[in-house]
DNA sequence: TAGGCGATAGGACGGATGTCCTATCCGCGC
DNA sequence: GCGCGGATAGGACATCCGTCCTATCGCCTA
C-alpha cells in the first residue's frame, strides 16, 4: 500500500476530482476474503480500487450466489448507488489484499453537481457497465454452458492465455451461471480437446482459435486489449 | 401526439434541461412495430419517450432474441450510449403508436458538462437500471422458469392484476429467457391452479398471494407502486 | 363461407443441466 | 509421515428445458 498521493498521481485523479475531493480521499485496506461492501448496507462512500483484486456478487435466498463482476485497479465501486439507491446492491469481496480510496457519498453528491467532468465520467462508466451486463446476460440466458465458458475465456484471458478474473472453478461456475458439476463436464471436454488446461488453482487457454467459433456472438475482442466491446 | 410544449410541461423537462436544450427538442413519432433505434447504428440522439409503449431487445447470432426491457412514458432512451459507446447496444421497437422528443447527442454532451443536475439525474437513472438488470439477471440465471414467471408477474402487474409490460406470451418468453414451449407449460400449470388467466392477447393475475412464495427472492413490491426495488 | 395466418395448446423425445454422492488429489499443520 | 480440509473428478439419476411437430382457435380478408 502506497501513499494516497502516489495513487492520485498514478491514476490521474486530479483531473477527475476537484482539489477538495482529492483532499478527502481516505485509504482503506482489505485482506483476502474481507468484505469491502455488504449488500443491503447503507452506501456511505464511493470507492476507488487502487490495489489488489475484488469480486462483486449477490447471494440468493436459495443459498446460491451469482458473481456479477471482477474488479482490478483502476476501478470505481459504489457508483451504482451514488444517486438513487442508498443501499449497496451487491456484496464486494477482496480476492487478494487490496486497497481502496474512499470518498464520502455526501461529499461527492454535493461536489458533483458543479463538476460536470466527473459526472460525465461516471455516466460513461455506468453506461458501459450496463451495456456489458446486457451482453453477458444475453449470452448466459441463451447459450449452453459450453458457449458461455468459451466467451468468458476469450474475453478475460491475456495474450498468453492466462485468465484474469479468477482461477477458481467454483467462482467461474457462479460467474457464468452454471453448476460446478456442469462446468466441470465442459472443462473436461475442452481439456481433452487441447483447448485449455486447468490444474489446481490455474486455468490457461492453450488454443484460443478453437474457442472462437464457440463464442462467435456478441463478445468480441477489441484489438488484443481483452476489453469487452459490443 | 400533442405539442412539444405540452410534453415539456407535463414531464417538467424545464427543470431538467436548460432552456437551449428544451428549445432543441424535436418530436418524432413511430407506428407499432417501427424501430426507434437499431442496435449497432450510431447513436445520434437522446430520446425521451412521452407517448406509447416500446421494448428494447437484442438479437443473437443464433436467431434468438433477448428482451431487455419495456418502456412507457416517461422514460429516457439512449442514455447508455451517451458517454462512451457511440453505437446503440440494443434495438428499440415501438409496441404501440409512440412519440419521442429527440435531443442531438452532441448538444447534450456539450451542455451536460455545465448542467450537473441533468447529469446527476442520468447517473441515478443508469444506476437503478443497472441494479434492476443485475437483479433480473440473477433470477433468470438461477431459478427455473416457474419462479422467473412468478417474479415477473408480481413485479409488473398493476393493482387489478393486469400485466403492464406485455400481453404476448412470445414476448414474455423472450423477456424471462425461456422458450415459448416451456413458458406455456408453466402458464398452463398456473392457470390450472387458478393463479392466473391468459386468454388471447391478455394476461391477468388472479391470485397474487400464491405467486409470492414462488417469487420470494430479490424482486419486491414497493408499497403497491409496482416498481422494482432491491 | 373458405382460406389463411398468427397465436395458442400440447404430445414426444432428446439433450442440457442440477443434485447427490464418492473418490482422489494436494498442500498444510501437527 | 499422518491426517485433515478444500479443491477437483466423475458416476448415477431426475428434471428442466428446448426442438420438432400437430392441432385448434379466432380473426381477418377475399
Amino acid at each position: 500500500m502506497e501513499s494516497v498521493e502516489s495513487y492520485v498521481r498514478r491514476y490521474d485523479l486530479d483531473s477527475l476530482l476537484s482539489a477538495d475531493l482529492v483532499e478527502a480521499l481516505r485509504p482503506r485496506t482489505f485482506g483476502p476474503g474481507e468484505l469491502i461492501a455488504r449488500a443491503g448496507d447503507p452506501s456511505t462512500s464511493l470507492l476507488f480500487l487502487v490495489e489488489g483484486r475484488a469480486k462483486a456478487y449477490s447471494r440468493l435466498e436459495n443459498g446460491m450466489s451469482v458473481l456479477a463482476s471482477f474488479f482490478r485497479p483502476f476501478d470505481v465501486l459504489g457508483e451504482v448507488e451514488l444517486f438513487g439507491a442508498e443501499r449497496y446492491t451487491l456484496s464486494v469481496e477482496a480476492i487478494e489484499a487490496s486497497a481502496c480510496l474512499a470518498l464520502p457519498t455526501a461529499l461527492v453528491k454535493k461536489a458533483a453537481l458543479r463538476n460536470g467532468r466527473f459526472l460525465a465520467y461516471l455516466c460513461g462508466r455506468l453506461g458501459s457497465k450496463l451495456a456489458d451486463r446486457i451482453v453477458a446476460e444475453s449470452i448466459n440466458l441463451r447459450y449452453p454452458v459450453e458457449n458461455r465458458l468459451a466467451s468468458f475465456l476469450l474475453a478475460s484471458m491475456d495474450d498468453e492465455g492466462r485468465v484474469l478474473g479468477t482461477d477458481d472453478l467454483g467462482e467461474l461456475a457462479d460467474f457464468i451461471g452454471a453448476s460446478y458439476r456442469q462446468l466441470a463436464r465442459v472443462v473436461r471436454r475442452f481439456r481433452a480437446e487441447g483447448i485449455m488446461e486447468s490444474t489446481r488453482g490455474r486455468i490457461r487457454v492453450l488454443d484460443a482459435r478453437r474457442l472462437e467459433p464457440l463464442a462467435r456472438d456478441l463478445y468480441q475482442r477489441s484489438g488484443g486489449s481483452g476489453k469487452l466491446i459490443l
